[in-house]
RNA sequence: GCCCCCGUAGCUCAGCGGAUAGAGCAUCGGAUUUCUAAUCCGAAGGUCACAGGUUCGAAUCCUGUCGGGGGUGCCA
């Protein structure tokens, strides 16, 4: 599409009077493909050229020759709109898409940057939960868009391993263990643990201060607490590998919070020599100009530490280490001012590359009735975020939500299926199936605005969904089947030429500026609602079985026809590819 | 008090400066001898929270109001 705006704009220029940039920047497309394919709003050219929109635009289209790879030009009152020559639209959007050689849609542009994104950050001891997911499922969809346009891609698990609460998970210990030597410890018993401290520490004194206790004996080294605490940190990062294998996600790094006990003194040092710090109120803090932002707090007047000092060293630290382009943190809405304010210091601290540090937040997640039915209180006991009630244990595991949605899926498949193939394959396609529905969910909305989770919404398998999209694929590669003949790799769509088989191949040519969109933006739902439409514009397509048979006697449309779908095919598996969801070829 | 985000169809959401504001769910009605009906088509459903402003043009940009959520120096 872009090619034929240049094309318009350079043809219009001269006309115009302005710079071809600037009439590209005009063009619009109009509501229904029957006016023209691009349009050109004329209202802005009215004052420069002293008549009213409408007659500009009729006799725009009278002087205008019609150019190369356009077929009509016409008028809509004040719109000039241009049609795109159907027989040579096809093989110009068409061409690239099924090439082995490069996935179409990726590029190089990101050759050389390195992009850091700090995602998922789950706390040691507490099972994954659904409010994890986002942070996990939007970080991973950006990993893959940032590495498709040739970036290198460090993903970081910064997770919660460090602080108070380890201690009191130990006084927790000591006692289970006393009670029951031989149980293993997993995640599941780290979390009874630690509900069952803050139920103890209830009714019992001192119980926060042996917590206490066992945390010093952790700073200071003592050989009981590091074995502990390297116990819990390891059965935790086990669970949660577990279900980032199901998503099929990867880290290239595991560096969490207690990787920087050792590295923040020296930024505390740094920021000191600068003369940014000093001691309020007894605490050591930077402030900010004009009191815009409340200051930010790096040391506790008890000495310790705080969370922006570790976001800071962290910070230093992957510049030093990896150099790069951009640092992303995908981290919940709520924490907008915690990094506002660690962006402010290092910018203090005079690093240019502050600027290229994004909070890429996104809303909260809240509870319809049908999870729960009362609202539950709010736990931001540690961790980057944390909604539901952890310590009461009220919360929803993320394990649960997927094996629902599994099991949902599985019986789905089981009902539907009219292939003995499919059959055989019923749970890994219940896997796909369910899994993929709840990533969709979470992807398919804007990130900044709060999801309310339902089970009913999570699970949905029919609509704008998930399952949706690998339908489409199965049903695509089922022609692709039925075909039967393996496709050369140059085909002539020339053939092609029903409005149907356009807007399809115009969806499909706007591949590569919706994956260009979603990384400018950060927002991978950008890739998830294109696919959508591109996979309403198919069925719609496939739907039409009179006019539009693929396979027919006709060979070199049936040719054409079959290339298309194979072209769809490509792009909605890349899609899905991206979004972490995966295409089956039968379902 | 101050700061940030969000108010679009009954519900969940797209649209974020251009032509008649779009999907899905739910409701109602249709389509299957024929490449997968987990699909498709149609009906119904909207003072785009409200009020000003900018503009040839505003759901979209600016200001204010109201409503919801979040945050606000010793949690993370």
């Amino acid at each position: 599409m872009n090619s034929y705006k240049n094309i318009l704009s350079q043809a219009l220029s001269p006309l115009l009077g302005l710079p071809s940039e600037e009439v590209a920047a005009m063009f619009v497309t109009p509501p229904d493909s029957s006016m023209g394919d691009i349009g050109l709003p004329c209202f802005p050219l009215a004052k420069k050229l002293q008549q009213s929109p409408a007659q500009i635009a009729s006799k725009l289209s009278t002087q205008l020759e019609l150019p190369e790879g356009f077929s009509k030009i016409s008028t809509t009152g004040p719109y000039l709109n241009f049609t795109i020559d159907r027989q040579k639209m096809f093989n110009r959007f068409l061409a690239g898409v099924r090439s082995t050689a490069k996935p179409f849609g990726a590029s190089e542009i990101g050759k050389g940057q390195t992009v850091v994104m700090d995602y998922s950050h789950p706390n040691i001891a507490k099972p994954l939960a659904i409010h994890h997911v986002r942070s996990t499922i939007i970080g991973a969809a950006l990993c893959r868009l940032y590495k498709f346009l040739g970036y290198t891609v460090e993903g970081v698990n910064h997770l919660g391993d460090w602080g108070t609460n380890f201690g009191q998970l130990m006084v927790s210990y000591k006692r289970y263990e006393a009670a029951q030597p031989d149980q293993e410890v997993n995640i599941t018993r780290l979390l009874e643990m630690y509900i069952q401290f803050h139920k103890d520490a209830g009714n019992e004194e001192g119980l926060d201060d042996q917590a206490r206790e066992w945390f010093v004996k952790l700073e200071s080294g003592d050989p009981e607490a590091v074995r502990l605490w390297e116990l819990f940190r390891e059965e935790s990062l086990n669970a949660f590998k577990k279900l980032y294998r199901r998503f099929g996600i990867e880290f290239e790094h595991y560096i969490g919070e207690s990787f920087f006990n050792d590295k923040m003194e020296a930024t505390l040092e740094r920021i000191a020599a600068k003369g940014i710090s000093e001691i309020s109120e007894g605490a050591l803090v930077v402030k900010f100009e004009d009191d815009k932002m409340p200051p930010c707090l790096l040391r506790k007047s008890d000495g310790s530490t705080l969370y922006a000092t570790r976001d800071l060293a962290a910070a230093e630290y992957r510049y030093e280490r990896w150099h790069f382009a951009k640092c992303l943190y995908v981290v919940a809405n709520q924490q907008e001012l915690h990094f506002r304010q660690v962006f402010g210091v290092l910018e203090k601290m005079g690093y240019d590359w502050a600027k290229n540090c994004e909070h890429i937040k996104f809303g909260m997640l809240a509870f319809g009735p049908d999870v729960f039915p009362t609202e539950e209180e709010d736990d931001t006991a540690f961790g980057r975020r944390t909604t539901g009630s952890t310590r009461r244990g009220h919360i929803v595991f993320l394990e649960e939500v997927l094996d629902r949605a599994r099991d949902k899926a599985r019986d789905l498949v089981v009902d539907n299926a009219r292939e003995d193939e499919v059959l055989q394959h019923a749970d890994e396609l219940a896997e796909m199936i369910g899994v993929g529905a709840i990533v969709f969910n979470e992807l398919a909305q804007r990130r900044v605005k709060d999801v309310l989770f339902t089970w009913d919404k999570a699970l949905n398998l029919h609509g704008d969904s998930g399952p949706y999209l690998q339908y489409t694929h199965a049903r695509l590669s089922s022609v692709l089947r039925k075909y039967g003949k393996e496709l050369p790799e140059e085909i002539d769509y020339s053939t092609l030429g029903t409005e149907a088989e356009a807007e399809v191949a115009k969806a499909v040519a706007a591949f590569p500026e919706i994956i260009e969109r979603a990384v400018r933006e950060n927002e991978p739902s950008v890739v998830s609602d294109y696919l959508l439409a591109l996979c309403s514009e198919f069925n719609r397509f496939f739907t039409d079985k009179v006019t539009h048979r693929i396979i027919s006697d006709e060979e070199a449309l049936t040719l054409a026809r079959v290339g298309l779908v194979d072209c769809v095919r490509t792009v909605l598996a890349t899609g899905l590819g991206l979004l972490g969801i995966q295409a089956p070829e039968r379902m």
